[in-house]
DNA sequence: ATAGTAATTGACTGATTAGTCATGAATAGC
DNA sequence: GCTATTCATGACTAATCAGTCAATTACTAT
C-alpha cells in the first residue's frame, strides 16, 4: 500500500558509486548526488538516510559488486592460478582506459579519504581488502608466488593509485608483466 | 621595510602538510588551517594565495622534504641496494606507528583525492612519483630485482593505502620481507 | 620624530553546505 | 469513490564555506 517507489534502489546506489568515485566523499555535494541519481534530497533521506549512510551503502554495493566479482574470478578453479592473476592485473590495465577506471577503485579511494574518520567505513574497507587478499592467496597458492600474495595485493592497490594520477597503459602493462614473472 | 613577518614560511607549510594529510583537500576548512598554522585568513591569502595554492605549496614542500629525503636515501651509494630498499620498506612499517604516518603519504593522498581535478597537482604528483620510481630503479639496478623496480614502487604506494585503513605492523613487516626476498 | 610600507586582524560577504518539513501526488484496500 | 499509507517535491533553515577588505599595528629609512 501507499505510493509506489519510482526508482530502483540498486540503480541509485550504482549512480552513488559513480558520484563518490568521481568526487570523493567530501567533494560530492547533494547537487552532484541529486543530479546523478535523479532523486531529490527528501527521497534520498527517506530511502537511505544521511550522506554518510549513502556513502556506506554505495561502498557496500561496490564491495559486493566490483570487489565480489574480482574475488569470484580469483577463486574460479576453471582457470589456472596464473590466468587468474593475469586477469586481475589486466583489469588494472583496462582501468586506465575507461572513465570509471580513471576515477579509481572506491575501496582504495575510501581507504585514503574516509577510513581514518569513520569506523564503519574502515571496517568495511578492511573486510573487503582482506577478502581480496585471501582470494589472491588462493589463486597463487600452487604457483612459485605462493608466499608473495601480499606483494601482489599491494601491487594492485598501488596500481589503482597511479591510475588516478594518469598512469599510462604502458606503465601498467609493465607492472602486470612483472607480477606475472613472479608466478 | 614595512612590518616584519611574524611567521616562518616553511613552518607554516609544514603545518599545512599536516592539515591536508589529516583531512584531505576538501575536508580541510579554513578553520582547520587557521588553527594549525596560527595564522588568520588574511595573512594566508596575502602570503600564499587561495586554498588550491596553499595545497600546491604544501605538496611541493612535501615533495622536496619527505619524498626528497627518500629519493636521496635510495641514491646513497654508501649503502647497498638491498639496504636502501630495506630502509624504504621499513619507513612503511614505521608509518603504521606514528600519527603522521597513519595520515598517509601526501603524494598518495593527493593522487587519489585531487589529481583528477587539478592539472598542476597532477603534474607535481606525476613528477614526484617518477623521481621515486627512478630512485628505486637505481637502488635495485645491481640486484636480482633489477627488472622489478615498478613492482617495488607499487608495493610502496599500496602499503601507504593500507596504512591509512589501519593495517598492522605485522602485515607491513610481511610485505617488507616479501620485497626483500626479491633482491 | 615622521613618513612610508608591509603584515595582521576581525568583521564582513555571497554562495553553498547538509539536512528538514509541510504539501501534494500516486497507489492499494475497502 | 473514499481512506489510509507511502512517496515525491521544492521551499526552507542554520551553519559553514572560501574569499575580501578597511582599519590597525609594527617596523625601516630618512
Amino acid at each position: 500500500m501507499g505510493r509506489p517507489r519510482e526508482f530502483d534502489n540498486d540503480k541509485v546506489l550504482e549512480a552513488l558509486q559513480d558520484v563518490f568515485l568521481e568526487h570523493g566523499y567530501e567533494g560530492a555535494s547533494y547537487a552532484d548526488i541529486m543530479d546523478a541519481t535523479g532523486l531529490k534530497k527528501g527521497s534520498l533521506y527517506a530511502a537511505f538516510g544521511n550522506k554518510r549512510s549513502l556513502y556506506l551503502k554505495a561502498l557496500a554495493q561496490y564491495d559486493q559488486g566490483d570487489v565480489g566479482a574480482g574475488v569470484a574470478m580469483l577463486r574460479n578453479e576453471q582457470l589456472t592460478g596464473a590466468e587468474r592473476i593475469a586477469a586481475l592485473m589486466q583489469s588494472l590495465v583496462d582501468a586506465a582506459e575507461t572513465k570509471r577506471g580513471r576515477w579509481g577503485c572506491l575501496l582504495c579511494n575510501a581507504a585514503v579519504d574516509q577510513a581514518p574518520f569513520d569506523k564503519p567505513t574502515e571496517d568495511l574497507i578492511v573486510a573487503s581488502m582482506g577478502r581480496l587478499k585471501d582470494a589472491i592467496a588462493f589463486a597463487v597458492k600452487e604457483t612459485r608466488a605462493a608466499g608473495q600474495a601480499e606483494l601482489i595485493w599491494m601491487t594492485y592497490f598501488g596500481g589503482r593509485v597511479i591510475v588516478k594520477s594518469g598512469a599510462s597503459k604502458t606503465t601498467l602493462k609493465a607492472i602486470k608483466q612483472q607480477v606475472l614473472d613472479l608466478l
